[in-house]
DNA sequence: CGGAATCTTGAAAGTGTTCAAATCAAGTGG
DNA sequence: CCACTTGATTTGAACACTTTCAAGATTCCG
């Protein structure tokens, strides 16, 4: 269950087996099987979990039924709402697992201690903090200026491994068209 | 020029004056006229910005010479290329004035010191990332669910004085659509 | 005042959506 | 292991929305 937690962390940091140790006792372990939620709407959100194995993801349903796919969570991956942690309001998001799955969860306030005890693992939350945003400006600037072809294009081009794990009307939504739009863009290349 | 800063940080956090006196000794002052660059497309970003006065924008020019603007920063705003910062590599971006500004500028590596130094400036840094985020997160929310209308209805909603201080088309651009259709939404209002 | 930028409006073209049906794939229970 | 059900993907046709191009009106600023 940590392990992956473990080498992930080394590879990010010069962590030491003491300092994991520490890290270890913040962090509550979590099984998911296929279709089970993490939060649902409503819920106020107040973990941040690291998937360890599987596959999660972050949506909103609107008004019509639909889903729409905020982020996609794989292994040494981190998924929350930020915005109801940040708020303290109910989530107007749902987490579910895609596949069975298992995630470390940690507090707000026991991963601000932690951060604060543990140096490296403080360095690289900022770190972390500063390539999401990135992430986050580039699928922005994505969404503002691609066509649907470029979206998927340059989706398949950053995340593989993802494309091949989860169904297509799913990335699709991530997207933002819909799954007929993204068959026949396929179909075509 | 240190005045909005001091003000923006008395409003967030508990700062004193002491304290505060460390801060001003890492901000660069820079005023900029309208239409000045702060970055221009190829250049590493390595600072990050604080708007005292004025508003920017950050935003790129696609292969057929339109612009799409990713993000607008007013007073008490901040504003950079994070993913030119974190990879150190030239920016897709460009960030320009689009009145008169006055900014205060700090590089990362100044930015992680003075968190070290003091305090509550790390504690803001750390809340402001977390709001950042939220933030993405509505704003790809949106772009990815709602129609050119409840896009432009949400902006106008949530940005107010935004919405009066730039061109119309700025904001088509922002929303990712173009000026004729948000004049036609308008219209229609 | 005059030029430049911005905003509006119309018509045609393009892109993506919706709805419906058919095909294909996967998972479950007998 | 097969038959069946359910979910996922593909395909077609009609429709809706947005863009593009072009022209005219308006506003801003030197």
């Amino acid at each position: 269950m940590y392990q992956t937690l473990y080498k992930y962390l080394k590879e990010k940091t010069d962590i030491g087996e003491r300092d994991f140790e520490i890290v270890k006792t913040y962090f509550i372990p979590k099984k998911l099987r296929k279709k089970q939620y993490l939060l649902q709407e409503g819920d106020i959100c107040d973990h941040f979990a690291f998937v360890s194995k599987g596959i999660l993801r972050l949506y909103s349903i609107d008004p019509k039924g639909s889903e729409n796919i905020i982020q996609f969570a794989p292994e040494e991956w981190w998924i929350s709402d930020r915005e109801s942690i940040v708020s303290r309001n109910p989530s107007k998001y749902n987490i579910d697992a895609l596949e069975d799955s298992e995630l470390l969860l940690i507090t707000p306030k026991n991963h601000r201690e932690l951060a604060s005890r543990v140096k490296v693992f403080d360095e690289l939350q900022e770190n972390l903090n500063q390539r999401h945003i990135a992430a986050h400006q580039k699928r922005i600037h994505a969404a503002i200026s691609y066509s649907a072809e470029e979206k998927y294009l340059e989706f398949v081009d950053t995340y593989p491994q993802i494309v091949s794990r989860v169904p297509q009307h799913m990335i699709a939504s991530y997207l933002g068209m819909s799954p007929e739009t993204l068959s026949r863009i396929r179909s075509r290349i």
